[in-house]
DNA sequence: CTGTTAGCGCGTTCAA
DNA sequence: TTGAACGCGCTAACAG
């Protein structure tokens, strides 16, 4: 009734443990007529080797572990997806971890990983969680994408604040200039980049601004951008910290009888796939999402496999693109689908695929 | 430099293993004296239990394998956090595992599964998966979402057929007489069961059928839209067999300057987050998604937890609710945001939360 | 080339 | 109440 052990089908094929192992692992040398007894045993007793025991032993585990905050919106479960097709692609397996509120459910997260892992990536925005994610976590290589410059440990971060640059030096190239932001939630250092982008840009092309804080949802974007539309100095543009604030801000802004581009120009941040199907299309920062997440994998199991080796520690910077759409730009061909968005390499066919959503 | 073990505790604390063993579990006998003397060595040498071990220990990995063919797309990363909700909730771990094209490809990875997981959640769409699944992953629990009403055998399906012949009454009930379908692709049980209640529902009005197949992605929905909507005998409805093909059948539709509803009635499935907010919403049929995910997962931990009880092999149905938006009626109230979507159990509140993006 | 044996880190009997 | 010893399933030395 209960699975079968490697001794089962030792057994059954008359020969050592020490064989069985050998010829499921390849290492070692094994004689032809000892390796077919044993795959004999092996499908006679449909013997699959328990990965549990095996990385008991070699202390390798072959899995790495997520650790973000949420899992709701496109942002990261496109970075899921990506890390999921990098971890396929190398024998990993994947153990995701989100929805952590504060620094100590993230850390206890972190902790709940010791043995179950050979590697962390960690998102959480939560400036404690970073510090406490290498000491918790014991040598464990960790990958850190939270936002926070930190120098000295590997890190991969988006220059939000070049980004926001862009998008303001954009808006007003386009003839704008009372231009809003919605920045994303205090405490955030993304959005908190991105906000200084914002004002650094707007300070050096002297005028005025204006922010109003968000969440980094489409429903706070809804929110703030329905208050835009109602004051009386409204503004003729507006940055949002995020594509999913953009969208919330460009329905209130059409609910309330305004034209996107016309009266208010819009853009946003990240370019998550919805981006390009809201209409106006939405003028946006590209992130490559997908891919970004897939190459985070790929560096932290270079990480792990180097284990000791001359230290990566470098902050990888991911230079996000200014994508122009017919949100900021009337002018803008307005593609309707898979034009502007290129195949990202974390993409899989799927135009005659057997997926089934 | 290596992270401490219990016996690197025990000694510490100058008592026996099992004692830290009994500390650490809350099981068993122990003096305030010895748990004072173990609790401040833990902390000393930062241990934290090797979890591997444990559950080899144990066989208890308190760890859900999900294999689904893919992440691409609203609806999978919609389930997967619901599912990722109710985990944290019941102190499991989720280990994802998508991206697989064929049956070789997904027995493979459920087999990888072994020792790693406690149970499984299986959606792949391949039929052989399905029974492979059983025989495969040997006695390990194992709740199927492929689809296929696989009676005899813990699953969950959606009602897929009544959906379709809801969207499709829906159609008619509202005036329209020549409505298409785009299917999902052939293979798929999901989309064939589409397929069939409108078929079945069209047969029943008595109207002629027109089906063009897709590939439930958003660009063959762009693909098929433009198609139609170029036909001399153009349908003045067209019911999609989910909501990414429908939203890419709107924009080819709008693209080519015909009206939604006006001149075209659009339907989808799933109600995936997108479905309202695209202009105009997209009337659909509402899977409660992530809920949907979040109750899988229960039902398979209770049945891990039950191993071996009374056997748990119901087809819980899943029944669609048809959601009427503006793409098919021009009188339904085009709530915005955050309006007609209610707050599902499997959300944490977000308007002013810390997640980043 | 093969078999024996010692761990991997932890939970858990069973005596004491 | 505590500690010593065994086993979880497997890999990797070391002999043979």
């Amino acid at each position: 009734m209960k699975a079968a052990t490697i001794r089962d089908v030792a057994d059954r094929a008359d020969v050592s443990v020490a064989s069985v192992s050998r010829v499921l692992t390849g290492a070692g040398p094994v004689t032809e007529t000892t390796r077919k007894k044993v795959m004999e045993a092996v499908d006679a007793l449909q013997y699959v080797p328990h990965s549990g025991a095996r990385s008991l032993s070699t202390s390798k585990t072959q899995t790495i572990g997520v650790i973000l905050p949420d899992l709701y919106g496109e942002y990261f479960s496109e970075l899921i997806r990506g890390m999921d097709v990098g971890a396929r692609a190398l024998g990993y397996h994947l153990i995701v971890s989100s929805s952590h509120d504060d620094a100590e459910e993230a850390s206890a997260a972190i902790r709940s990983m010791r043995g179950r892992v050979d590697g962390l990536i960690v998102l959480s925005p939560h400036l404690d969680a970073a510090n406490l994610a290498t000491s918790l976590a014991g040598r464990l290589p960790i990958l850190l994408m939270n936002g926070g410059a930190d120098a000295g440990r590997p890190s991969i971060v988006v220059d939000n604040h070049g980004g926001a640059v862009q998008a303001v030096e954009h808006l007003i190239a386009t003839g704008r200039r009372r231009i809003a932001h919605i920045s994303g939630p205090t405490g955030n250092l993304e959005a908190e980049s991105r906000l200084a982008g914002y004002l650094e840009a707007m300070a050096r092309a002297n005028l005025p601004t204006t922010v109003v804080e968000g969440a980094f949802t489409q429903a706070s974007g809804h929110q703030v951008g329905a208050e835009l539309a109602a004051r009386s100095e409204r503004p003729d543009a507006i940055f949002a910290g995020n594509d999913m604030m953009a969208v919330g801000a460009m329905l209130a802004l059409q609910d309330a009888g305004l034209s996107v581009p016309e009266d208010v120009a819009l853009v946003g941040f990240d370019d998550v796939p919805i981006a390009e199907l809201v209409r106006p299309g939405l003028t946006t920062l590209r992130i490559r999402i997908a891919d970004t997440g897939r190459s985070a994998l790929e560096r932290l199991v270079r990480l792990v496999d180097a284990a000791g080796a001359p230290a990566d520690t470098a902050c990888e910077v991911v230079r996000p693109e200014l994508v122009v759409r017919p949100s900021s730009d009337p002018a803008a061909q307005a593609r309707t689908t898979s034009g502007d968005r290129p195949r990202d390499s974390a993409s899989l066919p799927h135009l005659k695929g057997e997926n089934p959503q």
